[in-house]
DNA sequence: ACAGTCATACGAAAAAGGTCGTATATTCGA
DNA sequence: TCGAATATACGACCTTTTTCGTATGACTGT
C-alpha cells in the first residue's frame, strides 16, 4: 500500500498553486510578479514558500539551472474536490446540495445563460441515472 | 454605520460552531461529547476553544449558572457563503460555476430524486431572470 | 460533612503558518 | 574585470491557533 498521504495546502499554498496550475510552468518570480497584482510580500517569502511547497511534495522542480523552474506535483481537479469534500463535511453537514444551493444563490447577478446551460446539463446526466 | 467586522473561524472552530447550530443550545460537555466522535482532544481545549469563541463574539452565553449553556453569535448561512466565497476565490478562479460543477460531479452516487428536484428549482428561477 | 466529581478560569507552551534579513553564488553589462 | 542585479539557501522571528496542566470553586451522594 504505497498510498501517498493527501498533504492540505494551507492558504497561501493555494494562491501559489493557482498561479502555478494556470501557467503550467513558472519561475519563483513569476509567480511572485503574479501574486503581487493581490497582495503585498517580499520576494523571499514567496522563494520560501515554494521551497517549503517542494519539500511537502506540492511542486515539482527542474534545478538543472540557475532559476529553477517549478510546476505543480499535484492535480488541480483533485485538490478542488478534496477541499470541497471536507468543506461540506465541516460546514454543510454532509450535504453537497446545500453547498450547491448556497452556491447557486450567491451569485444571481453573474451567472451567465452559458453557465446556467453548463450546470443544466450536469444536472440532466444526473437525472438519468 | 456600526459594521460589525467579520470574524473568520477557525478550523476548530467551525467544527465547534457545526455542533451548536445543530444543537441550538450547548453545553461545553455536550460540544466535546460530540467533538469526540471524530477528534480526540482534552476537554479544557474545548472549553478554552468555546471561551475564545465568546471574546471573538462567535458564540452567545448564559453563565447564569454553573454550567454556561451556548449558542450561536453567527448566521449559519452568512458563515457558509463567506467560506464558500473565499473558496470559490482561492480554488475555483472566481467561478461559482466551476465549484457547482464540481460539487455535482463528486456526488453521482447519493444524491437523491429530491435534491436533484431541489436545485433543479433553483435553477429555473436564475433562468428567469 | 466531606470525598469525589464536574465546572470554569487562566497561563503557558507547543505547533503551524507566514515573513523577512542576510549570506552566498551566479550572471550580466558597461 | 568588477559592480550591480538576481538567484537560492537558511535561519530567526512573530503571530495565530491549538493544546493542556493546574488552580479553584460548586455540586452530589453517602
Amino acid at each position: 500500500m504505497a498510498s501517498t498521504k493527501y498533504i492540505k495546502p494551507t492558504e497561501s499554498e493555494l494562491e501559489i498553486l493557482q498561479i502555478i496550475w494556470t501557467k503550467g510552468l513558472a519561475t519563483v518570480r513569476e509567480v511572485h510578479e503574479e501574486l503581487g497584482k493581490t497582495k503585498d510580500v517580499g520576494y523571499t517569502t514567496t522563494l520560501k514558500l515554494m521551497q517549503i511547497m517542494h519539500e511537502k511534495g506540492l511542486v515539482k522542480r527542474d534545478d538543472s539551472m540557475r532559476t529553477h523552474i517549478y510546476q505543480a506535483a499535484v492535480n488541480k481537479e483533485k485538490t478542488q474536490k478534496h477541499m470541497l469534500t471536507k468543506m461540506i463535511d465541516s460546514l454543510f453537514g454532509g450535504s453537497p446540495t446545500q453547498l450547491v444551493i448556497q452556491a447557486l444563490g450567491n451569485d444571481k447577478q453573474n451567472m451567465s445563460e452559458v453557465e446556467l446551460a453548463q450546470i443544466q446539463e450536469l444536472l440532466n446526466s444526473l437525472k438519468k441515472q
